[in-house]
DNA sequence: GAAAAGCCTAGTTGTATTATAGACTTTATT
DNA sequence: AATAAAGTCTATAATACAACTAGGCTTTTC
């Protein structure tokens, strides 16, 4: 019941964007080497990575000197299941409890499949967190922590 | 977040177990070749499986003709997060938030990464669900969808 | 026009999953 | 005692996928 490298990187990525405080410039951009000195990753890696949530249509992007990536929407409005679900996949432990890739998984009956009864129950509870989480409640939560612990950054 | 082949398996061949009723036999042994027929699985691969488990201590065996497989305990006091564990490891999506195996994930501040929350939060609804669901659980939720939909079995 | 950024695709490497094989042990039956 | 039916155990093959690496291309700024 991994998350991937892949899911890892970029989840930690988006949430350091939604962290980027926006002081003056019209947008608050962050580049990949940026990232990738600060997370101690592969900035080659990463690149394909924020590619794929570009492509996707969770990040927007400015080419050239001065570049650099940006959310494509306020953080209070992506999810960590989007995020997730584009680098991962689909969230469901098992495919015939998928919605969105369902696909039947051979047991005689499924109605009545135990196993697909309680691995509905985990997705349903996996989804509820990562489809209600915002990149904005995560920095939220971040920072009241950050705040109660006395720490400063 | 995929369960493997092994854990599905695993799990489908100890529901199984639990289900089959145990008529005058001391003991209702199944052997492997039964389960895999039944499942359609490879009698070999299910068998390293099995084995597995026995080791574990989840099911015990009979060698010789006439043997098989029954489980170690009442179905009751068998989980589908021990049995996920034992085929599959630790529920963690992400070793910093692991029971089982905890590692260091590199975050510059473990105590207040987001994801780590986050996958925290997602740790623990999966172990609820999975330690919380003995076979015994599983097989009535079974039987009492089976009664409801009125299908004979 | 050169440097700094992102864009894109292909390829490499390593490891884990899935499965297969086969020789061995134990037990029941005849 | 011989045979067959079951589980035990270990090694290995085959495949797939994850995690990277490489390198050329395009866009933008100065």
């Amino acid at each position: 019941m991994r998350l991937s490298k892949r899911g890892e990187y970029g989840l930690r990525a988006m949430i350091m964007m939604a962290e980027t405080p926006s002081p003056d410039a019209p947008l608050p951009m962050v580049q990949i080497k940026e990232i990738a000195l600060r997370e101690q990753i592969s900035a080659k890696f990463l690149e394909q990575i924020l590619l794929t949530l570009k492509n996707a249509g969770l990040l927007h992007s400015k080419m050239g000197v001065g570049g650099g990536y940006y959310l494509a929407r306020p953080s209070k409005e992506i999810t960590l299941g989007q995020i997730f679900r584009v680098l991962d996949g689909p969230v469901a432990p098992i495919k015939c409890v998928s919605q969105m890739a369902y696909e039947p998984c051979g047991c005689p009956d499924e109605q009545t499949c135990g196993l697909r009864l309680v691995m509905g129950d985990v997705r349903n509870a996996i989804a509820d967190i990562l489809d209600n989480t915002s990149l904005a409640d995560v920095t939220k939560r971040q920072s009241t922590l950050r705040k109660k612990l006395g720490i400063k950054s």
